[in-house]
DNA sequence: AGAGGTTACGGGCAGCGTAAGGATC
DNA sequence: GATCCTTACGCTGCCCGTAACCTCT
């Protein structure tokens, strides 16, 4: 009689359509899969997966079990989210963070799931959402929180928080009258996020269509030096005030009045659907409490 | 994480309400049934029963585990019936059966089982349906061919046939004129069933209405020992002559014309609906399929 | 030769059954 | 004392990981 755990075995090499990779997903080796998905077979008494030479494919009855299969893990997932209590929930959550979480609620949402899940390791990985997406695709991380949402099947998407875009700069650096026009911003360099993100590509846009000539950009992919560099007055910082709430308070930056206004950036916490999401669905929960508990500098 | 064999034990521990009972109908000892509830409890880290003195009563999340645990075992269930080949299937089916098939297709119907479930033993219990019923109810049956169908939720009914009941009698026997009077008949003693069976209250019924002196019965628990003081020429017996064609065919038995007609038996291959049901519910589709290509002899 | 799956083998651990313990009527 | 569940303990057997092997490109 099959358990959850060859089931489990099984979906996996299914689902990537090799031993290894299941393994490899499983934290388990490539011998141990292999065992598992002959004994189902052994157990069902036909085979599972064509054997080919380069590639694994499902069997006509393999397809009909990858469907029950799935059940099961959903309906597993279901249940311990019903039933255990969080404190018995244990495992590891690979975690993706942009930076502009980093800098405003990060920290209360890990102390969070410190305090609710005790038994979850968190890894942090911070990077830019276009990578994390990847990463989610590939099943590299478990929940994201990133610029979304993302509209992909295999994905879901929670609102977590909304942060306005402003132009901000050291106290130091000289600008006309405000409102300030967009034609005194850029004669400074204006230091963003990086290439491909979702900031850059609007602040790319608005400067388009104003048809002055084109800035210095300095892009950087760590929100912590674009604030340090800002702060050295090295140029006008497009980046959401949120994230610099102290420096400003510290009076070391202050937020620019301008009718060049860009629009808000959207914040997610984003999972594949997988059947085994249940940690990673729980986690998304928590941390849109954690979003909607924050106050934002602006309320 | 929870297996398939630990729900398993925990739906049958709920369902029976002792650990004791579970461990029986599970073959297994009470201690492995008291470790395995215990390990779902620490896993879960909370505590599925209230051990009172006396008794074991579900907790609330007990009863919401209650729901999952039998999802979980009817999935189970679909799914091997719906991958697995009749060949892997293994085990043991207890079949209750009652005398009437026994002298009919039963041979047929074992025959079959062991062709398509080659790995299943079949352990037969002849009785009466009454008994039977009770058995399936206390979980000590897993199907049984009996009169029916026998109308309660936990019960599942599935036509097999109908065997019309007739007065059958030695050729030596005297009768006055075909068709035979009722009169004529209660002259000699009546051979049949038992008493609180079907076939008995019909009969006893139709005497009753007819307001003729008690004839004597002779009911008998076995219905070879009816045929043979049938034979005997002890009496007239009144049972399908679907189970004594081969005494028909020889010239020791023969049919009476009468007036006096008993209503039709009817029978159900009827199992209990737990989740587990899978190899009932299949064996009970073979039986069907056996008693529709048996040809009644009226036919 | 290298990637990917299978087979062989040794060790660890979970789970079972027997047996003893404890609580309640 | 009887019944029912729990705890203790030794054992079997499964399952995992390492390593060697096979096969196809």
């Amino acid at each position: 009689m099959p358990d959850l755990r060859s089931l489990e075995v099984f979906y996996w090499t299914a689902s990537l359509s090799s031993f290894s990779r299941a393994a490899e997903r499983l934290n388990t080796t490539q011998p141990a899969v292999s065992q598992r998905v002959a004994a189902l077979e052994r157990a069902f008494g036909l085979s599972l997966f064509e054997r080919q030479a380069r590639s694994v494919a499902l069997t006509a009855k393999g397809r009909e079990l990858l469907v029950y299969a799935e059940r099961f893990l959903r309906l597993r997932t279901e249940m311990m989210g019903a039933i255990a209590g969080p404190a018995a929930t244990t495992g590891v959550l690979r975690l993706g963070v942009s930076e502009t979480i980093v800098h405003t609620w990060l920290m209360r949402f890990i102390a969070r799931m410190g305090e609710v899940y005790p038994g979850v390791a968190v890894d942090v990985a911070v990077d830019v959402s276009p990578i994390m997406r990847d990463a989610l695709l590939r099943g590299d991380l478990d929940l994201a929180l990133l610029v979304g949402p993302i509209t992909m099947p295999r994905l879901v998407n929670r609102p977590l928080c909304s942060f306005s875009v402003a132009w901000i700069a050291a106290p130091g650096l000289a600008f006309g009258p405000e409102p300030v026009t967009l034609a005194e911003l850029v004669r400074h360099p204006i230091i963003t996020y990086p290439k491909n993100t979702n900031p850059y590509v609007q602040l790319h846009e608005l400067l388009a269509r104003s048809n002055l000539p084109p800035p210095r950009l300095y892009s950087n992919a760590s929100l912590s030096t674009i604030v340090r560099m800002a702060v050295e007055g090295l140029g006008v910082g497009v980046i959401p005030p949120d994230t610099v709430r102290r420096e400003i308070d510290a009076g070391q930056l202050r937020v620019l009045r301008t009718e060049a206004r860009l629009p808000d950036i959207g914040f997610t916490a984003t999972y594949a659907n997988t059947p085994d999401c249940g940690l990673a669905a729980a986690a998304a929960g928590l941390a849109a409490e954690v979003a909607a508990g924050w106050a934002p500098a602006d309320a």
